[in-house]
DNA sequence: TTTT
DNA sequence: TTTT
C-alpha cells in the first residue's frame, strides 16, 4: 500500500547512557531508553499525579548514531522523530514475543538535544537537520550536501 | 517532569472493523488495527519491496469512540494521533507481557476520516477538530464550543 | 470540508519577551517570536552555513497565555504546537496585505518549556499536557480535569 | 544555532492543479495550494460554521516535484510535510512584503497521495516514504536506496 | 531507568 | 530578535 505515514515525536530524558552495538558488516544501532511523562491534577482529590512512559527507541541512521553516541548522556533531553516498529521474537520457550519500538532509519528521521551539558563549551547538536537545506530562493546555491546516512545492517542477531 | 512531548501520527487503513467496548461505568474504548506500509527499490536487486506495520489503536475518548463506531470500517483509511503507551499484563503461565498500543485519551488526540465511502452522500469527519477553533480574530465570536470529550474509565479488565 | 489537518512544530529560542496583550471581553493574546536554524556544510566551499527562520507565534489558549507570559523569556527554549492561519488587513494606504502566523488557540494546541532558567527553583512546565490524561486502565479513577482553556476574544483591533 | 525544529504537517485538497517552473539550472519549483478547514458549532447560536484556511506549498525537492506533477489535480487530496519559511520580497512601490510558505525541501519532506481518483487502476504513492527504510533486522537487507531528492535551484526571480 |  |  502507499499513501501512508508512520511518524512518532518524543521529547523526553534519557533514563541511561546510549548503548551501541555493531554488526558484522560494520553497521551500528543505538538503543535508547527515553522517558515522558504527564501530570495532572485528580479531579476528585485534587492532587497532583503523574505518569511516567517509557519508549525503546533504536537508531540505525549511522550519522545519528555518531550524534547519540558521542553527545547523549543518562538525563540527556532530546527530540527524536522516527516510526514505530514492533518485531516478533521467541522467548527461551519458544513463544511468540512482540516487542515495539520507535526507529531512527532513513531519511525520515530526527535526533535533536535539547540540553548542552557535559559537552564541553557549547552544546546542541541538531543532528537531523544538518545538510538537507539551504535557501531555496538564494542564487548560485549548489550548497547543502545532505548525507542523511542509512542503515546497512547485516545481522538479525539482535537480541533485544 | 515536565518538558515531554508523546505524539503518534499515523495514516493508514484499517485490517478490521473497529471493535467497541464497555466498562462498568459507562465508558467505552474502541480498539483499532491499522496498517501502514513503506515501499522502497532494493539497493543490489532492484526490485520493488514493501514491508506493512500493524498499529494497535485505543480510542479513550468519548467522541471519538462515536465517531469510529459510526464511521470506520475494514479498509478506512484515516489520520490518528494519539500517545505511545506500554502495558505490563501477566500472560496464562504468569509471565510479565508488555502491549504498545497508540492511545486517543484527552484533548490532545485526532482522528481524521480520509475517505468517505459507505456514509452515504458525502463524508468525511474531522472528529479531532471540532470545536475549539474559530476566527480568533473575528469580532464577537463567542463560539467554538469544544468539548473534547474524556475517558473516565473505571475497568481495568481489558484483555487485549 | 472536513478531513483535514492544520498543524505546526516548532522547537525554537524567543527572540524577545512574551508581549500580552488584553482584550475588552477580558480575552488576551500572548505574541511570541521563536527562531528556528537550520545549519550545513555548503557542498562546494565546504564552509559551514546557517539559516535562521523568524515565527510568530500567537497564543489564545488561556492557560497557555499564563504559562507564557509567566515562565517564558528572551532566549527561552519552546516547543509549541498550533496552526497555521494568514491573516489579511489593510496597511495605511489600504493595500491588501497578509501576515502568517502559527496560532495555540482550541484543545489541540500545545507549549512545552524546554529550559528552566529563570524560574527559580526548579523549572520546566508542560502547559499543554497538563490534565487529559491518566492512566486510562488504571481502575476507579475519575481523575483528569482538563480544562483545556479556549479564546473567547471579544476584539478585532490587534495590530500586528 | 543547533537544538531546532521546523515542521509543518497539512492534510488538505488542492485548490487548482500544480504549477510547475524551471530554472536555468534545471531546477524546479512546484506551487501548491492547499485548503484545510474546521467546523465547530458556534457556542452561543448553535449553528454550524466553517473556517477555511488556503496554504502555499512549495516543492524543491526533485522526486516530490514530478510526483506532484504527474499525480496531483484540482480536488486531490494530500498529506505534505515540510517547514514553515517567509520571504522578503518588494512589490511595484518598492515596500517590503513578506510571503510564508510551507516549503519541501531536502531529506525532511514528504508529500502522499491520499486519493487516487485518476492515476488508472489503483492509487496513492507515498513519495516521502519511497526508500530509505526496509527492515533494520531483516538478515542481509542490503536494500533501500533512499535519494532522496534535492533542490539545486540557480534562480531567484520568483513572482509569488 | 530520566526529569521536575 | 534567539541560540550554538
Amino acid at each position: 500500500m502507499a499513501g501512508s505515514v508512520n511518524k512518532v515525536i518524543l521529547i523526553g530524558n534519557l533514563g541511561r547512557d546510549p548503548e551501541v552495538r555493531s554488526f558484522q558488516n560494520g553497521g551500528k544501532v543505538c538503543n535508547l531508553r527515553i522517558a515522558t511523562s504527564e501530570t495532572w491534577k485528580d479531579r476528585n482529590t485534587g492532587e497532583r499525579r503523574e505518569r511516567t512512559e517509557w519508549h525503546s527507541v533504536a537508531i540505525f541512521n549511522e550519522g545519528l548514531v555518531r550524534v547519540a553516541e558521542q553527545y547523549l548522556r543518562k538525563g540527556s533531553k532530546v527530540y527524536v522523530e522516527g516510526q514505530l516498529q514492533t518485531r516478533k521474537w521467541q522467548d527461551q520457550s519458544g513463544q511468540d514475543r512482540y516487542s515495539t519500538e520507535v526507529v531512527l532509519q532513513g531519511f525520515n528521521s530526527t535526533l535533536v538535544m535539547l540540553d548542552a551539558r557535559g559537552e564541553g563549551g557549547g552544546g546542541g547538536y541538531g543532528g537531523g537537520q544538518s545538510g538537507g537545506y539551504g535557501d531555496p530562493y538564494g542564487a548560485p546555491m549548489g550548497g547543502s550536501a545532505p548525507a542523511p546516512a542509512s542503515g546497512g545492517i547485516d545481522d538479525d542477531e539482535i537480541p533485544f
